[in-house]
DNA sequence: CTGTTAGCGCGTTCAT
DNA sequence: ATGAACGCGCTAACAG
């Protein structure tokens, strides 16, 4: 693979040291203009690509950064990654990804992996980080790590992990949402799906009832039903949620997944939707955009929120003060999933 | 992020030389097991990882794989990148993903940014080597590439490249659909999907013919629909196909994605699937087990073709034998989005 | 079986 | 502004 061609090659055939080529390629430091046309021209004539391994020896750094997800598979993580690649590669940074495999376990074997790899940050997408209460074990793991490499934790927290947090303003997402709904005229309205461990599940649900406070509308704690953050687990809520005495005429997913999972439980119970129950799906994933009927959902800007998360990390690899926390906005995306409660 | 502990500490606590460590630590050498006990104990007292970059560096290669593919976010995709991930790290090697978001002329950045990093091998999926035509310069970048590392093609091929393809058995996969479709009483059957410029679509296309033949079928070309890959496409080919004065009763889908479009065209326009109308599917994505109706669809044995592509680039890596061209099974995956046609 | 030593390719003081 | 020389951490050839 590589070009035998090393620095020495050039210098001498550029009749300088090796130094002074090194110097041009770094630009570290001032090299008579005359001599570096020489030796540029003799490094583009081998189309010359400088040693990674001897590079990242010499400068003990590898230029790369480790992301650890639960699942490339789920539309959130990977249109996320492919962001986040997108901006790293564009900052001569790379990213190394480990896929957990939605197995907490084996995040343990993703930080031993990354670790190898020397790389120079770390980014920890879901899994432990979105747990209430981590196991101990765990949260140690990620304590040491972040005490050797700059950490950065995407929406969630570690106690006592010095990492910095990029979340996604959900507290505002599920208040536009609410917002949304209840000018459409409901007033019932039920949050479905997520998982009581879990952080995400337990800061929505709170905006969700924080907002319905502020309109002063109360919430029905049934139609807060918990299975998980799947398809299938949107197939169960509904269904359990069809079980109940009462029903909400709206409901929000915890996801766009459950979301997905509702639509297709309802129209197994020729529940029409949104005629006769309004959904709002979460994350704004491309399936949103191509089910039927087309799912209304929160929006993160995956780009910007892709840029946020590599533009911190790397300003905190150079030793850049960066905010401990960082906030990116949510927009609602209204399309045909909701519409106002039919009378009955 | 280093633990400043070099084999040197360990020699020197271990009271050795730098080169028995070495040998323990990559096993290339005999060592008395005493000696071996002593330093053995050392090492793991600092829990010590040899230095990447300068094991890389000596041993003139990174045990990185490069991948390169157009959309990590496509389910196909992201399922088998996870699979071959798995064994990749398995075998002590590790996966450098690029993700060309849908643009040929992204891979060659992608080629040049895994240049760059002195992968090993390369894994190359999708995109380019899927143009049945592909332009020259993009062909000469890969042949440059290959003649440097061992690369090898996932269901595709490179003219005057010296590269192993691993393919899935695409004629066997359409095969086993049309016979199932025609024992279930079809004959008047339409492949809708795909692209003229790609070779998945004119593999299948020819595979469907041969297969219609061989049951003294016949095939109405008007029912072979190109229009692209993505869910937009199946909804696109079928509100085509309804233009057509005659209708097939079943369509195979170039894919799973386009057979969701498929799907929901076939809600907006009143058609029941599988009543009116069958369909199956190809590549069998999770997405095809939660649709409505769930999708009966051609599977790769993602572990198994993930294990295969993986398995071979180490081999070739390793300097091996390996055959150039290597097929991997498909199977039919039975749900509910097909019957017998309804006598109309 | 073990120790010594010379690279691997590049960055970087320290002189000049 | 430029060059000589050493260090980065590890492997492997060469002695012993």
């Amino acid at each position: 693979m590589s070009e035998k061609v090393t620095i020495y090659d050039i210098a001498r055939e550029a009749e300088v040291s090796v130094s002074t080529v090194s110097r041009i390629l770094t630009g570290n430091a001032p090299v008579n203009p005359e001599t570096k046309q020489k030796v540029e021209a003799v490094l583009k004539k081998y189309d010359f690509r400088p040693n990674r391994a001897a590079r990242n020896l010499s400068n003990q750094r590898s230029t790369m950064i480790g992301v650890i997800l639960p699942d490339i598979t789920n539309p959130f993580f990977s249109t996320l990654f492919a962001e986040m690649q997108h901006y790293a590669i564009a900052k001569d940074y790379s990213l190394l990804l480990f896929n957990a495999m939605n197995s907490l376990e084996l995040e343990s074997e993703g930080l031993a992996y990354l670790s190898r790899h020397q790389v120079d940050g770390l980014i920890f997408l879901g899994g432990r980080v979105n747990e209430i209460t981590p196991p101990a074990a765990y949260q140690q793991e990620i304590a040491e790590v972040s005490a050797k490499v700059p950490t950065i934790i995407v929406n969630g927290t570690m106690p006592d992990v010095d990492a910095v947090t990029v979340c996604t303003d959900e507290q505002s997402g599920i208040a536009q949402v609410v917002d949304y709904l209840t000018a459409l005229g409901h007033t019932r309205i039920g949050l479905l799906g997520g998982s009581d461990h879990i952080t995400v599940t337990r800061n929505r649900q709170h905006a969700f009832r924080e907002e319905m406070a502020r309109l002063d509308l109360g919430v029905n704690e049934s139609w807060l039903i918990t299975d998980g953050f799947s398809i299938e687990s949107g197939e169960k809520v509904l269904e359990a949620l069809l079980q109940l005495p009462e029903q909400p005429t709206a409901v929000i997913a915890i996801n766009d997944l459950v979301a997905l999972g509702i639509l297709k439980s309802a129209r197994r119970h020729h529940i029409d939707i949104p005629n006769q129950l309004s959904v709002v799906g979460f994350d704004d994933v491309y399936l949103a955009a191509v089910s039927t009927p087309e799912l209304t959902s929160v929006s993160h800007n995956y780009e910007s929120f892709g840029h946020t998360i590599v533009e911190t990390i790397v300003n905190r690899i150079k030793g850049k003060d960066v905010p401990t926390s960082i906030m990116i906005d949510m927009q609602l995306v209204i399309r045909d999933s909701c519409q106002s409660p039919t009378v009955r």
